[in-house]
DNA sequence: TTAACATATGAATAGATGTACATATGTTTA
DNA sequence: TAAACATATGTACATCTATTCATATGTTAA
């Protein structure tokens, strides 16, 4: 690996943080490496933005829920204990991120996992804190 | 699927809300089932705490840049144009999630993916978010 | 139609989180 | 030793988020 004190830095007219360029020591290959081959930020964004969804108890808790059957509003909330209203707000959440979906029959809503994807998400997760105990 | 309309709820005395207990609808199958298999509250509690690491666009980048190579924190914040400070506190949190793990060399410390796991979880995120398009 | 019910949603609020700034810690070099 | 440098961390603050409350929407049954 290139190791080089790099006072001119010929990079500085991308950089917004003059002093940080002026100063550091960069590893020049690695930086090329990595800025040829970056994904899109919009990529990016909507990569965290998924694992935000997930990223919450209740909406881990729904999602779990969801693995046995699909469920009605008011058995959720009955099972997590918890106020309707918000069941219903993370279910929006959960439905933008396309990771359940809904059918109504009657007066009430039903939903389920909407692809294998989250199971799979699910499980890696899981894999992950498991090993580590 | 049972579908008891069920005013006197015969889970009543475990549920804080009475009100929903003596109006709802239950599928109580469904409940017992889900109930049942439901995983201890610390372990949804730490899957969700690990996708919420994952769930921002400054340590997903982070981590796709650990994919290439490992890599010093001052690399990381000319690559992302951002302040050091602020690379340094999210590394922090993707240390003690153990995502990343680092190794000091001289003055500098450099970071690399911790398992890969890591790897997966980004992958099925990917798989996702690509599927819908 | 009206009443009862299940769900959705807007607004408000308390708490969580990401970043910047200042500074501390740890390492190397002079 | 002191100075320079790379990284870590405490604090402050602006922004985001999860929940609650009140209420709207949509469905069924009387």
């Amino acid at each position: 690996m290139d190791n080089i004190n790099n006072p001119h830095c010929d990079r500085q007219s991308e950089c917004g943080n003059i002093e940080l360029c002026e100063s550091c020591v960069y590893h020049t290959d690695v930086i090329e490496h990595a800025k040829g081959n970056m994904p899109d930020d919009e990529v990016l964004y909507d990569l965290a933005e998924i694992f935000r969804v997930f990223g919450d108890t209740t909406r881990i808790k729904i999602l779990w829920l969801l693995f046995s059957d699909e469920m009605c509003v008011c058995d959720m909330a009955e099972l997590l204990n918890m106020n309707q209203s918000a069941i219903s707000h993370q279910l929006r959440l959960l439905r933008n991120a396309r990771l359940v979906r809904s059918r109504r029959d009657g007066k009430q809503v039903f939903y389920s996992l909407d692809d294998e994807h989250v199971r799979e998400i699910f499980d890696k997760g899981l894999a992950h804190i498991q090993e580590r105990r």
